[in-house]
Formats: structure tokens, C-alpha cells, sequence
RNA sequence: CAGGUCGGCCAGGUGAUCGCUGGUCAACCGUGAAAACGGUUCAUCAGAGGAAAGUCUGCACUCCACAGAGCGCAGCGCCGGCGAACAGCCGGGGCAGUGUAAACUGCCGGAACGGGCCACAGAAACAAACAGCCUUGCCUGCCGCCUUGCGCGACAGGCAGGUGAUGGUGAAAAGGCGGCGUAAGAGACCACCGGCGCGGGCAGCAAUGUCCGCGGCCAGGCAACCCCCGUUGGGAGCAAGGCCAAGCAGGGAUCAAAGAACCGCCCGCCGGAGUUGGGCGACCAACCACCGGCGAGCGGAUCGAGGAUGCGGCUCGCAUCCACCCUCGCAAGAGAGACAGUCCCGGGUAGGCUGCACGAGGCGCCGGGCAACCUGCGUCCUAGAUAGAUGAUCACCCACGCGGCGGCGAGCUGGCUCGUCCAGCCCCGUCCCCGCCGGACAGAAUGCGGCUUAUAGGCCGGCCUGGGGU
RNA sequence: GGCGAGGUAGCUCAAUGGCGGAGCAGUGGCAUCAUAAUCCAUCGGUUGUGAGUUCAAGUCUCACCCUCGCCA
């Protein structure tokens, strides 16, 4: 499959930013906070050039949307290093876990501040806790052997 | 060897796998006549710092304004050099301070242009007065003496004088100490010391240092208070600025009616303040050169459904006024509201591209210079993200720290055959091995020069102090 | 990223360089059957932090920390 962490599949705009933060549903853990949106067809009409010009090369993706991600970390997490730190993290935990993970979302990521003092392997079980909670997993892939075993 | 101080450098390294961003080549797909553009995959190359930080400064660059100058505001201020420029750097000077020393820190135009301040205390905070001192002169009173005189001497008071030595204070009181002098005193005078000014010699490019001579003690502190002198600066900032596709006004233009706020001069009126007069008083009347407002006339300038003024440095924004209607008020006046319709053009934000990385560039060498720095030559291209790219996992090595076994040195205890001996202990130092932990401050956002702040440690060199050896 | 405004008692704010104050709040008292209000008294400050100028700094100068606002 296709690496989904490149910049053009991730959540970039404002409006987006607003959107999942206002209808979406949020769940929290020490670590982390996770927010997610079912994405309409009707919202994604005016969503950025780069869908439409890869939906017709990839037909499988036709019928079932991508599923967009977001990593932010506020001014609370620290200073500059210990913000990029945390994204990055986070952005490596989103990109191990995705093959497992439903079509058709859009997620954001908020990193918080115990995050800092936290190992990567903590992050990861906080992360797929909350996928669990969310109910993103795929149906065909058991969520207790998939994060392990990536 | 130990401690200190100054300057410079590094900012863990190597490798593997999966990922991220940008450039280049190739293949495929889409649009297109083609050029080209966009996307995917593979390969390859590159990918944070000494402070990238704080945004304190100086520039480049861009837009706006602009004839020039001035006003206002802000920065700087010993001397010389460097530099594109700076509140920067280098070298030097003076004053004050810390340290045994090496060295380090802070400050630097003007207080005899002017204004202001110096709380409390103190007589007084910069310029004289007050208290006090003196009894020099005159007058009065009183006492003593004898030479009985406007006599001499002592005391008290008053007037005229002389003074700035004294006055518990305070951060600061019109040089210090000694003498001479005087009615009392005083740089009034003298010797020494200190400080100031002027002139000259020597050293230095200069700041300045040093020496000599003369003058006269006149002149408190604060300019990181205003101010004066010299010098520099037009304002804003890459979210500056430019371009593009779609779509839209609350934006612009047109149609309507001819006058309006503004400035100058002059006249009149209203209110306030002031002066004069009257009234027991509230107040009244007159004058009015001051302040605020209103109205008419004349002249000027602007605009024309919009215009004018003021403020914030002038772009631009905000407020007020006039023009239309309504309400309130005795009046001058004040307050609130409305701004329609038609037609056309198409700004900005959000989005994309650009600005955007070959530059006051880095590194090395020769030369000049005490140094900062500069000339020349050679070589290299070395990040460009935009919810913002460097992460995850593993192995080995290098520092640092902790623990353990062992060796050596020093120390302690015990023994005798008293020696450069043996045995034990091990808080100390060093070396080796093993295990564990484990990497400071911190992330480019237009670029560059500085300053300031944060920083685990390590390496190199100069100098100083103490101890030991030769 | 760039620009510019502020930090004073628990809160909101004052304070010509010269002993840091007001209102509310808190505590104690008066009063009331009791509470509130009123009245009286009282407590509470490293003036954000650190240097410097000055005899003296909340104030003047510099550096740092924190908070808030704005962007054609």
C-alpha cells in the first residue's frame, strides 16, 4: 500500500482544523487527546486538488475516502524542541498503526505534557488504547496483535 | 603538581532497517496539437546552531511619502584605527573598585547659557540673612582711682560698624595643617601639601602624561532631570511587496440640487475672567486690550454631493462641523437619525506561485598590521519548511557517574631475624576488567553584521600564585 | 515571524526621586434575639527578578522573566 504520512494526506487547512475540533468526538488519555470526524462526501467536495487528482489514479480508493491525520501540540506541551519532539513521536506512533485503521476519517492527534517524560513504547499503547476507544480499527485486523507485531 | 585567570576550538562518533522534506535523472499515468505542467514509483545527492533563542540594535531589500531646509522626537558622546553601518570590534588614556598576583568590572562632552531639585535634620543647601563673637566709633547709666580732666579703667544697654574663625545637623557646609596678624577675625599675609586656570619645554598622531613659571583661592552635588554643544536618523516592515484562477460587495463611478464648512480683515452680539462705581446683601451698571462662542459684510482658497478642520509626524485612520429631516431649549445652540434607486468597473482577506538563498559567503595559504582587519591566490556551493521537514528500533566505540573483583603506591596495625622484610586492613590516589546508568542549552522561517541571555562536559595555548625537583 | 502595551496588598487601581496609599475583601470589636448593612480598630507589600546612576529608586537607565493585544 501507499505511505500515508506524506503532507499531502494529512489535515493542513483551518477551516478543517475547526471543523473536526467542533463536530468531532474527543477522547483523552494523560498522554494524548484524540478527536476524530466521520468525513461526508458533501464536506470533501471543496477539499484540496490533491484528492481529486489521486482518487481517479488509485480506483480502489474510490468508493471509501481516505482517512486524513493531524499532529499539534500546544504552547502548554514546552518550548520549541519539546513541541517538535512530540509531534514527531506522535507522527511515527500514527504511521505504524494506520494499515489497521479505518477508511473515511479525520483524526487530530493533541500531544499534552506528560508526553515529555513519556518512552515511545508508552505513547503507542496510549495511542492504540484510543483507537480502541474510538472504534477506528479495521474489522478484518484484531487490534491486540497488530500494534506489536509493527 | 595543585589552584586561579585569559583567549581559541569541539558540541559524541560509526553502521544497519523503516519513514519525512527539497534538488537531479529515468519510467509510467493524466491534461494538452506540441512545448510544458501535475501526480506516482525507483535510483542518487543534500538536510538546524554557537547560540538558530530574546527581538535589544545596525544594514541590505521592498512599499509609501518627498524641491530643499527647519521644527519636533529618538539614539550616541575620552582618543586613534577597523568596518557597509552600528549602542559593534581592536589598541591606547583617565577616574573609581575587587584580587597577593595574572587579570577583571563600571564610568567618560558641558554644572564660571539658563531653569529645576537637594526629603529629614540643620542658622543656612549656594546665596545672603540669623544666632553668636569683637568693643573700634558715638550716646546713656553705674562703679573704682586721683592728676578733678569731654582724664583713665571695668561693666551693662542702645545706635553705627567689623566679621565669616564658631553654630550638636547632614550624603554634602564657600581647601588642609601650622604660623604671623588683629579689638575680634579672615588666604588679608607666609611656609608645605592638594586642587584650578593660563603660558611654555619634552614624549605621543591624539586622548593624555611629566617638568618649569605665573596668577589667585573665586567656582557644592545631580545632566542614566529639563537643557546647551557636537553627531546620526523620512515612515513602515517579507503577514513588506509583486503575479494568478474562481466568486462577491457594506467599496468605487454615474444621475438629482447650488451652496457649504475653512482662512484673513473689520463690525456687532452672548458668556466667563478682570477693573471701576453703586447696594447691608444676593446682586446691578459701565469698561474691556484677556479667553471661549455666534452672526453679517468684504477678500482669498478648496470642493462640487461631498467638503473642511483638529488629533495621532504628513500615507492612512479616528473624531468633529456644514449641507437633508426630526426632537429638545427663552436664546446663542445641543442631541439623535436617515443616506434610496440605476449602471458599470472590479480592490483586499482565505488559496496558489514568487520574493527565497552566489552572499558585506565559507575554508586554506602567502603578505601587511601589536590587534580588530585588509590585499592577493586557490578551492567549495553547503537547508529552504509553511499545522511548519531530522523521528523510531538495534549494535559497537568514546567521555562522565555509581557498584564490585584484582594489581600498584601511600597510610595504619601487628610480628621478628630490624630489613629497600613479612602478614593483615583499606576510608585515599592510580591502572585494568565486568555490570548498570547515561549525552548540556536548545530547532532555521527574508538574509547578513553585532549585543545580551542559557549551556553537561572535553581539548589546546599564554600568564599568575603556592609547593617540590634539577 | 514581525510590531507594542503592561507587571504595586487576596481583587481593582493611586502615588512631583524623599516614611508605599484608597476602595472592596479578611480578622477582632460595637450594635442585634440572631444575621446583613452602618460605625470603630486591626492585619496584610522582597513594588515581577537582578545589576547600575544617585545621599536616597515603586519612579531614572540596562538586562532577564511573565502576561496581554495587533498584523492588507
Amino acid at each position: 500500500m501507499i505511505k500515508w504520512v506524506n503532507r499531502k494526506f494529512r489535515l493542513t487547512r483551518t477551516t478543517d482544523f475547526k471543523r473536526v475540533r467542533q463536530h468531532g468526538r474527543s477522547y483523552a488519555h494523560p498522554l494524548l487527546v484524540l478527536i476524530a470526524l466521520r468525513a461526508e462526501a458533501g464536506q470533501r467536495d471543496d477539499q484540496p486538488v490533491a484528492l481529486a487528482a489521486v482518487q481517479p489514479a488509485d480506483p480502489t480508493t474510490q468508493s471509501l475516502p481516505l482517512t486524513r491525520f493531524a499532529v499539534t501540540a500546544g504552547r502548554s506541551v514546552g518550548n520549541a524542541v519539546q513541541r517538535n519532539r512530540a509531534r514527531r513521536r506522535l507522527r511515527e506512533a500514527v504511521r505504524l498503526q494506520l494499515r489497521s485503521i479505518k477508511s473515511g476519517w479525520d483524526v487530530i492527534v493533541i500531544a499534552r505534557r506528560p508526553c515529555n517524560e513519556a518512552s515511545f513504547s508508552e505513547i503507542q499503547s496510549a495511542f492504540s488504547l484510543l483507537l480502541q476507544r474510538a472504534k477506528l480499527y479495521q474489522a478484518n485486523c484484531f487490534p491486540n496483535e497488530q500494534p506489536p507485531s509493527s
